[in-house]
RNA sequence: CGCGGGGUGGAGCAGUCCGGUAGCUCGUUGGGCUCAUAACCCAAAGGUCAAGGGUUCAAAUCCCUUCCCCGCAACCA
């Protein structure tokens, strides 16, 4: 692989960030990592969605204009993103004019090649909700779930994308290409949404939402969502205006999105794309939804939760917990859990209990049994190493893992090498060995052995806990930062002899959770 | 017969595609160690892998049937 190129679904930013948004980004952002710790140049792309109906109906609501209202929300996407450490590229909003000119151009080029067509649509509109609704949206009497009125029979003149003609040959590439959608079990239920696919629409009157880019010509229409959002990947990656960094990172290796838009992304998007005569994304891959105490997230349910206040609640400065929390609480893809008490458990066990101890002790015991020294004659080589063959082992793992876009079983693959030199201290018992002069030796090769490792680990966990892994470093007795370290220089033997720690530089690197976001709401100290 | 996901020891989850002694974390009980963040290590208890049937030398895993839970309207990833 030569270059890998990453995006997140832009966010729609008609209400603030919550969990689920930072979820996709931290996954996104794990995986963008790793792959830059294999010196492959990788570009991340996130950004958010700022055009329709709702966020022009937000902003009357709130009394001000919809680029203001953007603005506000977008920037508190932003402000999140590096709370989180979201290593992001580029952050595109969809009301950026290089991305209007992109839109304005793939429309236009759609209508030239007979691929958009006006037609005369036929809908049941809602005044309330001032939009179309299909007739499975409706309630059991025919009315609008939401304002429990009977919508009017609309005709109005759209723009068509004639989708239908794309069928086939989106059907043919699903199945020629296994891995095109992940998990794969999500493949076939896109083959069955593709049956009944029909042309959609991808305009709308000008009267019933004028917040959105026009279409090229035709000032009456708005055009919809589907070209106006799906195009940012484009635009993002210099369609258009960076020809150089176009040509370097298309198409698309990763498109890491919500399991509800995969129809979007696999059937529409591929369709415009084909469309254009524009290479195919590689892989799409669809998560599942972070529940709160096992039920779905909700505004009516009063349960949204800002990643933020998590952190601001158990009094992290960092988000390294949250962030590892929330990629091993289950499989990728399948829907995971948040609840306080997991939260606390998971990082207890595997931050503070397994791996920050372990650092913890073996360092104390360097420097109280040598002055933090590494002598050379304790650098061991990994030949007829356990330690070290399991080192290269998980290294080798958690590449295949990422690869796979699994970064729960990546995780596990290394927590697994924390709990393996967890128990060759107890065995080897140091402690014992450092009492005689006859076994001093072997005693500091011990500890070697899994101070190395530990060095293994922090490499390798760095992706999902980038500041924890930096101060393991530093700990380790290097100066410099963990995020330019290569995993092809991952090597057995890296950890130099000389005077690593003492008394003053050894302190746990993660401290155990012990407050609790107790039931509401409690406010912290900003 | 609408579509999809799920049902694995007390809790939360792997494992299911590519059948071969049922695994991890937490919790419980007993023991060990004393280097460490009341941590770490060992051991034990605890599961008819939702139920029934089938294929097979062998099924949590493949096939069929049934039951239960959750999404598929909005807010929303």
């Amino acid at each position: 692989m030569e270059k890998f190129y990453i995006a997140t679904a832009i966010d729609y930013v008609n209400g603030p960030p919550h969990i689920g948004h930072a979820y996709e980004k931290i996954a996104s952002d794990v995986i963008f990592r790793h792959y830059e710790q294999r010196g492959i140049p990788a570009f991340f792309l996130t950004g958010s969605d700022e055009h329709g109906i709702k966020i022009q109906k937000a902003a009357s609501e709130k009394g001000i204009s919809p680029q203001d209202f953007c603005d506000d929300i977008a920037g508190k996407f932003i402000k999140e993103w590096k709370l989180f450490d979201i290593k992001y590229s580029r952050y595109i909003r969809t009301t950026e004019a290089e991305h209007k000119r992109v839109v304005r151009h793939i429309f236009k080029t759609l209508i030239e090649r007979g691929d958009i067509y006006k037609a005369s649509y036929n809908g049941l509109y809602c005044t309330g909700c001032e939009c179309f609704l299909s007739e499975r949206e409706l309630d059991d009497d025919g009315n609008c779930p939401s304002h429990k009125t009977k919508p009017q029979e609309v005709r109005e003149e759209n723009y068509f994308f004639r989708l239908s003609k794309y069928k086939e040959r989106i059907q043919e590439h699903i199945k020629a290409n296994p891995g095109f959608i992940l998990p794969d079990y999500r493949a076939n239920e896109v083959l069955n949404q593709l049956k009944d696919a029909e042309d959609i629409s991808v305009s709308r009157s000008r009267n019933s939402v004028s917040w959105g880019i026009p279409v090229p010509d035709d000032d009456s229409q708005v055009i919809y969502v589907w070209i106006d959002a799906l195009s940012n990947y484009l635009t993002g990656i210099g369609y258009l205006s960076n020809n150089e960094l176009y040509e370097k990172f298309w198409p698309t290796d990763c498109h890491m999105i919500g399991k509800d838009i995969l129809k979007f992304h696999s059937i529409y998007w591929i369709a415009i794309l084909m469309a254009m005569e524009i290479p195919l994304p590689k892989t799409i891959v669809a998560h599942g939804w972070i529940t709160i105490d096992q039920s779905k997230m909700s505004k009516s349910l009063g349960n949204v939760i800002a990643p933020g206040d998590i952190l601001g609640a158990f009094g992290l400065e960092v988000p390294d917990a949250l962030r590892y929390f929330l990629m091993t609480t289950t499989t990728f893809g399948n829907d995971g859990n948040y609840s306080d008490e997991e939260f606390k458990n998971k990082v207890n066990a595997d931050l503070a209990n397994n791996l920050g101890n372990l650092l913890n002790r073996s360092l104390s015991m360097l420097v109280k049994y040598f002055d933090g020294n590494v002598s050379p004659e304790a650098v061991t080589v990994a030949e007829n190493n356990n330690l070290a063959a399991l080192s290269d082992k998980t290294k080798r793992e958690v590449i295949e893992n990422m690869d796979k876009y699994q970064p729960y079983q990546a995780a596990e693959s290394i927590i697994n090498l924390v709990d393996s030199a967890n128990r060759y201290i107890n065995e080897q018992a140091p402690w014992t060995l450092a009492k005689n002069e006859e076994t001093q030796l072997q005693c500091a090769q011990v500890l070697y052995n899994v101070l190395e490792a530990l060095r293994y680990v922090s490499v390798l966990i760095y992706p999902y806990i980038p500041n924890i892994a930096q101060n393991m470093r530093e700990q380790l007795g290097f100066d410099d930062r963990v995020s330019d370290f290569m995993l092809s220089d991952l090597q057995w033997g890296g950890l130099k002899p000389g005077r690593i720690a003492s008394k003053d530089s050894v302190k746990p690197v993660f401290l155990r959770l012990d407050s609790e976001l107790a039931g509401d709401k409690k406010k912290n100290a900003n």
